[in-house]
DNA sequence: TTATAGATACTGAACGGTAGGTATGTTATG
DNA sequence: CATAACATACCTACCGTTCAGTATCTATAA
């Protein structure tokens, strides 16, 4: 001891050393990739930490723990998210119009399949702190929302907050249906129908309520 | 060791001894109380036979395994519906008909936590054997009720088809939006919303589509 | 430029808790 | 008293977490 075993090649083969930086990125996608396909609870750290290329003990190197990597990925989206409503919103919108707004903001940020995934947003928002975090999250954008539809829709905060939820659980809707039973459900068709009907309501000039 | 930890008396306190048939029904509401609280994952064995006031090893004697327990739920459920279906079902519906007879079955059937319970259905749906079974089922009722909406509604059987299953995605993003914003929402106003649009549209008399 | 000390990144193994499942003994009831 | 309906103890596998130690990189000084 004390000294090297000179001749014993201790060949540990360690993976390439990064920068803490950059392999918490990838360590970040590669768990994003493995909660898409097989949840939050029943992906292991093994698994995360195999497909960066480490072992598990790295990744507490990196994370405090399980759950944080999660929460710096809900956070990620989170901010993403806002950072998209602050650009693309504008005043004064018709609730088409927003539809159509959360679509292409739903379609530039980060981490879609994640994002679309029910099952997984259901599962994580049983652990208290992310739901927390995320809840905090759809309150802001909804308010935001709310303030940039035009009054015609809504004389009060209230009918108009009422509204655009009504806008983002249709979308949630879809997104469940056409995750669950694809080969049945054309989601482009279906978000063209919904915006039929808004049209038809609420297009041209508001409904008297 | 070897056998007792000597003083400690063997308290051997049974349960009240059950027609089977009986206990199995009492297991079968515990689990399904404890599914929607706990998702099924999380939910034990152990818990389970708590509740029914038994031992884990108890729970053997009734079924096969934990899973079998869901698929009994989960087949009670489908059969509910179908049922449900078969009786309010006439013909030539309106697709707001349709929508408000999803409403009341919907209303008639058992375990209604369970089943507007968004984070419990993804969860199961990763199951290979309850996914099938839900899945024959979803299209099952989705074909009885396509062929029920009215023809002015979609000439097609495919048109048809998608405005049912619009209609089952709008109830589904309702729950999910609901459920983890209860706060925020208010179900029945986003229902009635929803069936005033409707009403607008295709009301008296359907689009030219 | 080179030796080296310290910081950084990572391994491997062990630990402790949990939970599904099983083997086998025990009790209640007809 | 036979058997259905339990209880108890145990096994096994899994998984998050910890940690001592190892390898690799980097800065500094000689």
């Amino acid at each position: 001891m004390s000294g090297k075993m000179t001749t014993q090649k201790r060949r540990i083969r360690q993976s390439p050393k990064m920068p803490a930086e950059l392999r918490r990125e990838q360590l970040l996608k590669a768990a994003n990739d493995l909660f898409v396909k097989k949840g939050y609870r029943a992906t292991t750290l093994d698994e995360i930490a195999q497909k960066a290329g480490l072992t598990k003990g790295a990744i507490y190197f990196h994370f405090k723990n399980k759950e944080s990597i999660l929460g710096e990925l809900v956070k990620t989206v989170s901010q993403a998210y806002e950072k998209g409503i602050n650009t693309y919103l504008g005043k004064n919108h018709t609730p088409v119009e927003l539809f159509q707004l959360l679509l292409e903001i739903d379609s530039k940020i980060p981490m879609p399949e994640a994002r679309r995934n029910p099952g997984l947003l259901s599962e994580i928002m049983k652990l208290p702190r992310i739901r927390t975090q995320m809840r905090d999250a759809f309150n802001k954008s909804v308010d935001k929302l709310s303030d940039a539809l035009d009054s015609r829709f809504g004389r009060t905060v209230k009918q108009r907050r009422s509204l655009v939820i009504m806008l983002i659980a249709y979308l949630n809707g879809l997104k469940f249906v056409s995750t669950y039973h694809s080969e049945s459900v054309d989601f482009e068709k279906q978000t063209e129908l919904f915006l039929k009907l808004f049209q038809a309501t609420y297009g041209d000039n508001p409904g008297e309520k």
